[in-house]
DNA sequence: GTTTTTTTGATTATTTATGATTAAATATAA
DNA sequence: TTATATTTAATCATAAATAATCAAAAAAAC
């Protein structure tokens, strides 16, 4: 039946999803194969974390897009710190907008005991993360981008010139004092520049290994910005930089990574 | 068969696409080359990100999400050959509409070879499972629905008002002699139909279940719909009403779930 | 026409997948 | 808890598939 790997894995899992549970037996047998390769498939497919292993068999996943995840696994703990810090500042009844990139994604869990937030985003997977009872979630269309989960383009643009007076949570691949914010897509970046434009406060969330690190796209300048949330202190230079600029920079303590600590 | 290099890897595609695996041993039977030749070809193919390889073949590159599809297993194999029958009507270069059910689910792996199609979707999933070199998805805005998946609401109606002239595909939860189309949700009853107002043709997709089986929220009548695609025969009086209309009827014979034989 | 490049098929050494065997680990029952 | 029955991990031999190489054939360029 099942002339190669892929569609005999195909198969367990589709066996898998449907009771949500497959045992090393019964799928050897209906397969005709030993139970040596059936553990061998299974383990393969954990090892992709599509499946669960449990003795005697393996079960569907609980849920989790593992797979998104640790490919951001750089700074992903800085990450979360910063996600912390940003869910402080957000109120029940605000409207804001997440970037698509992997720090507002980490952002919007956090999100999810808010009450009666409007939360406008082009990814879609965050979207799928924001999803809880007081969380309304506004996904822009555009064309659709496989890689990046999110979508872009003139359609994602036109929709986003509608929407005013929210709070804007942008990420940025790279900042520089010359250079401002800046992103290595330039989809993204005209994104995110429309929608630092029309919204009534800007708020940066930038890890520490952004910093001093130019990309090619430019977002915008520091100017417009009134806040800046990082894991930790960043370098004198840039505080000062901050400092002239009126911008409120949040980071976590050294010693204790949850404790916020406000400097303007 | 295959006298170009090109013609020979369309086919494999069109292979791999069609049962989601090819195995060297068989193409290379099928098309009369040596297995050295298709793996050179497989390799191409994995090189261009169109197959991944595998020991003994190659298989398209897995997005599937069995979870949802596991769902809706009520006539998947149905649905399948609604499918297949489908994509035969789909030309390269066809910019057409594909609603969020799981008929057009399922209906958009076989997309998958085309080439140069505009699809508008407003279901992730599907938006996910288009996902090919030659087909652009343009995925409508919109409130986020978590558990269907898709977006609804003005933004997403907006939008879709946007655009004409393509070729709508429509499911429908169930149809009615005096109803028409009808749908279990409000919302996605209000898309569909005006994706089928904006149309330039009207192609309904649905299983035998659906017959004879109205829902609560009316997208549309059949008068304006040109084709009706199901995987078997509809009963006589159907036969009838689709005729008095100008309708064309598809389904696969009964004995081959492959042939079309189309009525009108 | 010839030369050059590309494509193909055959050969071989290497890699990979599989099933059987056995020791270790885990679950089940008393 | 201990004893028993399963299940698993690890190892190995065998079978299969692949990558690499090379020579012949076909196509393209000159």
């Amino acid at each position: 039946m099942a002339s190669t790997i892929q569609q005999r894995r195909d198969e367990i899992l589709s066996q898998a999803y449907q009771s949500g549970h497959v045992s090393v037996r019964q799928i050897a047998e209906r397969l005709d194969v030993s139970e040596a390769t059936i553990r061998r498939d299974l383990h393969e497919l954990a090892a992709e974390g599509l499946l669960e292993l449990t003795h005697g068999g393996a079960s569907v996943t609980r849920t989790s897009d593992y797979s998104f995840l640790s490919k951001s696994t750089r700074n992903l703990d800085a990450k979360k710190v910063i996600a912390e810090i940003a869910a402080d500042i957000i109120r029940d009844g605000d409207q804001i907008f997440l970037d698509s990139g992997t720090t507002c994604f980490v952002t919007a869990p956090v999100l999810r005991g808010k009450k009666q937030i409007s939360v406008i985003v082009n990814s879609v997977r965050t979207a799928q993360e924001l999803q809880s009872p007081g969380v309304d979630v506004l996904l822009l269309g555009g064309q659709f981008r496989q890689e990046r989960m999110d979508t872009a383009g003139p359609i994602a643009i036109e929709t986003l010139e509608k929407f005013r007076g929210y709070r804007a949570f942008l990420g940025a691949d790279g900042i520089s004092m010359d250079c401002g914010l800046t992103s290595v897509d330039i989809e993204s970046a005209h994104i995110n520049k429309l929608a630092a434009k029309n919204a009534n406060e800007r708020i940066l969330l930038v890890d520490s290994s952004k910093f001093d690190n130019p990309k090619l796209y430019k977002i915008m300048d520091f100017e417009t910005l009134s806040l800046v949330i990082t894991e930790k202190q960043p370098p004198a230079e840039w505080m000062t930089f901050f400092e002239a600029r009126e911008i409120t920079v949040l980071y976590a303590k050294e010693t204790s990574m949850k404790t916020v600590n406000q400097n303007s």
